[in-house]
This record gives structure tokens, sequence and C-alpha cells, in this order.
DNA sequence: ACCTGAACACCGTTCAAGT
DNA sequence: ACCTGAACACCGTTCAAGT
């Protein structure tokens, strides 16, 4: 009850759940804002602590980013997962893979701009996240091979088709990641193109399609 | 010829070029490293002038990452131009195109990446940069038409077909961008796909051949 | 017209110390 | 086991002053 067991106001020295504070005003600043918003020293500030409280759950910056962007990686797979399982149709599960990435972004904007604006070159260093995120792609794989031997599917080099899933997947999760861009593009180029997601809905579709005669 | 008259060991008081000093050191940096590693203070040290000196050529940071991007747009820009009035075919044109893209990204790995990983959303402040990537953009809706007017061409809505050649070579440029990454799938999933410019050339390819019958 | 120096408000990170 | 405070070496940016 004196001044010196309560640093800060908060009831107990210790913060009691400081790591998964970090992680939330994290993904708050992210939903807005950019990753050079992003600042271990704000966190511990609106978290009512240290500045170097941080340390104690995390090595460094680069240790809570890798976190978000392993969550990230994790609920995407989950969700392709999900298809992989309920969809047996492969042209209609390719289209819903690839829809899902753009979904995904619209639904968890701070994950989806640190799974794909922050390298984390170290593989050995952060060889659980690239796990899940090989999983990610192992699904779109597999369903290209599922179309491509399908009886009027076109004659085209699997693992081409397969880089170009994946290509045109994520090229377009991140031009849509820009509301901005569409913007703009809709007054100059695309008066006829319709919403976020009816974009990803028809080039995916065009994809799918450009699989099969 | 006394102390006062050479600050910093330079034999003149004024730099005389330190703009194109600083754009040279900029490119230098993002050569090896990212963004996060490009600061103005490191810039002037390099160029042996005070911190504040790069003040009077640039308004502030963004500003001189707008120039670097206005630059690349505009080299790119004139590639594909060039294309536009030298290959009439344009099935082969759009190919050409898309590796023009990622031959790009090899020769200019500095601007490649200021152009793709910052985001310079005012529209109005940076209008000559935009104009220049409109350009880019419209060269490549041209050709997806002309493409889409050839007899055997496949019935695909044209916004559609444009917004995937974009998204396609743009995922494209994206994901072979990171050497590491690419790395990493090759010894995973690729292990047939060559190198980075076959990866290129063929899947514009596959995506070019998917316009017609 | 171009540059400097001091200053302000930020960063990430380390380390000895506190509870 | 978890947190603090002071410290170090960085940032971007402003502003009065120097040449």
């Amino acid at each position: 009850m004196n001044k010196w067991c309560c640093p800060r106001g908060r009831k107990t020295y210790h913060h009691g759940n400081l790591r998964e504070t970090l992680i939330e005003s994290a993904l708050e600043i992210l939903k807005e804002g950019t990753l050079a918003d992003l600042s271990l020293r704000a966190l511990a500030r609106k978290a009512g602590v240290s500045q170097t409280a941080p340390y104690r759950h995390f090595e460094d910056k680069e240790a809570l980013i890798a976190v978000l962007k392993e969550e990230g990686m994790r609920k995407l797979s989950a969700g392709m997962q999900e298809l992989m399982e309920t969809e047996p149709d492969p042209l209609e599960r390719l289209h819903k893979l690839g829809t899902k990435y753009v979904e995904f972004a619209e639904i968890f904007p701070a994950h989806f701009k640190v799974m794909f604006e922050y390298d984390l070159c170290d593989y050995e260093k952060y060889s659980a996240l690239h796990k899940v995120s090989d999983n990610s792609f192992q699904y779109l794989q597999e369903t290209v091979d599922e179309c491509l031997a399908l009886p009027d599917a076109r004659k085209i080099d699997p693992s081409v088709a397969q880089f170009g899933a994946w290509s045109m997947v994520h090229g377009l999760s991140v031009l849509l990641m820009n509301q901005s861009l569409i913007e703009h593009m809709k007054k100059g180029h695309f008066e006829g193109l319709g919403d976020r997601n009816n974009i990803a809905d028809q080039v995916t579709r065009f994809f799918c399609n450009s699989l099969v005669k």
C-alpha cells in the first residue's frame, strides 16, 4: 500500500500477462500502421511497463515479429487445410484456396502485413515458422497437381503451374492489400472490375480455368 | 588554407555534388541491405557532411525514397516502352514484358526494392511517380487486350486478364527477389525448375498461353 | 544557395540492480 | 522469474547561425 509496492500504478510488480499484452498491442498498431510504426518501447509504454521489460519475453524485436508471423501463417495454413479436407473437386478447391488469401488479409490485416512485409531469412532460427509456410504452399502444390491430372487438363509442366499459382495468388494479395492503389486503379483503368472480393474471385477463377481446356 | 576554410577535410565548404552523392550511397546500401538499413544520417556521414546537410536537398527521408522509386519506375517503363515499339506479336510481347520485370530486378536490385517495399500513398504529392507507374501498367493492359483480340483467343474478361497479368508478374517478381526463399524452395519442392530467369521465362510463357486456345 | 551544431524527441539493446 | 533505471549508440527533424 506504499508507493514502493506498485510502480507505474499497477497493482503488482509483475504485469502478469505482459507477453500477450505486447502481442495484442503490436497487432493493434499494425492494423492501422506499417512495420515502421512498431517499436518495442512504444509497446512497453502502452502496457505501462518499463522500456526494457519486453526483453524478458522476446529476445529482440525480430523475435516478436516472428511470433506474429508464425501466428498468421498458422491461421492461414489451418484455413487452407480445412479446404483440403472438405472440397473434393480440385478446380473448385484451387479457386477457394486462392480466395482464402484475400479473405485472410481482410480479417487479419496485421498478421498479413508482417507475413509479407518482413523477411525472416534465418531458416534455422525460425524453422517452425518456415515449416508452417511450407505447409501452405504444399496444399497449393497438391491441388494444382490434382487439377493437371484431370481428363480435360492442358499439357502444362506441374512445377511451372505450381509456381504460377503461387505467384498469381501472392501478387493478387499484395496488390489488393494496397487499398489506395485499388481506388486509384478503379478510377483510371478498371471501372467494371468491382470490389476487392470480386477481383480476387474472378482472377483466381481465371487461373483455374487456364489449367483446363 | 586555415582550419576554418575546410571543415571535415573537404576542399570547399560546399560539397558540390551532394544530392547525387546521397542518391548513389543510398543505392549502394539498398543493393545489399533493406530499407531499414537506410538512414539519412549514415548517408551524410559517408559523404563527409553534417547530419543535417541532406535536408538542403530532400525535404525528408521519404522524398529521397520517392526519387529512387521514380528513377526505377522510369527505367522499367522505358524498357517496357521499347518492347511496345519493337515487338509486333502481342503474345511474344506480353512474354517479354513479363520477363522484363525479373531482368530489371536483377540489374537494379536497389531500385526494385524501393519500388515494391515502400508505399508512397500520397498520390497528389508524388504524382510524377504514379504517372510513370501508370504508364507501365498501361503497356501491360494494351498488350493483354491485343492478345485477347487474336483469332484463337479464349473468351476472357479483359479487365480480369489484365489484372491477372499484373498480379502474376508482380507476384513472380516479389517471390524471385527473395533469393534465400528460392534456394529453400528448390531444395524442397522445385528440383527441376532451374534458375531465376528460367522460372520467369516459363511462368510468363504459361500465362501467355493461357490467353489462347 | 548551401552547410553546421546544438537540441529535441525518438529508437534498439545491454547490464547491473531491485522485488 | 520478472521488472526497473541508467546508459550507449543510434535515428529523423528543426532551427538559429555560419560562409
